[in-house]
DNA sequence: GCAAATTATGTCATATTCGATATAATGCTG
DNA sequence: CAGCATTATATCGAATATGACATAATTTGC
């Protein structure tokens, strides 16, 4: 795995311990995790064109401000659904998320 | 809402009883369901192309076969998490999950 | 038509995700 | 620096998704 690949996870907490701690992660898990990132930058970006605090992007959705910063970070306690949710209520159309999703595309 | 449309979404369970009862859905949850709707027709035709029971693909993803089946009807008690897993556990790459989210793309 | 295989539906205990809350950390502006 | 807004992290009971199982319905091949 590149190290930036790696780092772009172990900044977003995903505890990826050393080299071959992170080899435990199969193929399929290390998509859904880059699908997430992938979502939560999205997600990110569009609150901040939006001029929105997470408060009140919280507000929109109807959750809470330490959930859509987990949203952000890219926790692996945030379902994809949320993410998708959430991209909704910004505005988001389908196309938005599949392009998110593809990464570049 | 087209009748086509409609009629969709009433044969993947999703109970929509008059037209006015389906309005109660804001646009985000049509276009969640809807979304869920593409992924789930893309595993079955996935499933199907690699000659697979529902069964079978069960074992791979270690769930069950009337897990399978929800998902391919478009259950609402299933999550987008775990069929975009189950996609991945078929083969499709995110930009396929993406072209599958997008409708067309 | 009838087995056998496959798929659909209902239920349940367990696991995961949720919003909420508290509080710490960081950033910003005077 | 001090105050204030914003964001990060930890933890909780409640809500939702999960696999497993039972069993019904449907399809398939003979």
């Amino acid at each position: 795995m590149e190290p930036t690949k790696r780092r772009k996870l172990e900044a977003a907490g995903w505890k990826v311990g050393t080299a071959s701690d992170f080899l435990q992660l199969s193929p399929d898990e290390v998509e859904i995790i880059e699908i997430r990132l992938s979502l939560s930058r999205s997600l990110k970006q569009r609150r901040l064109e939006q001029q929105l605090s997470q408060a009140e992007l919280a507000q929109n959705i109807h959750s809470s401000q330490s959930r859509v910063a987990k949203m952000e970070a890219g926790d692996p306690s945030v379902s994809i659904d949320l993410l998708v949710r959430s991209l909704l209520a910004l505005g988001a159309a389908r196309r938005d998320i599949a392009i998110a999703i593809a990464g570049d595309l």
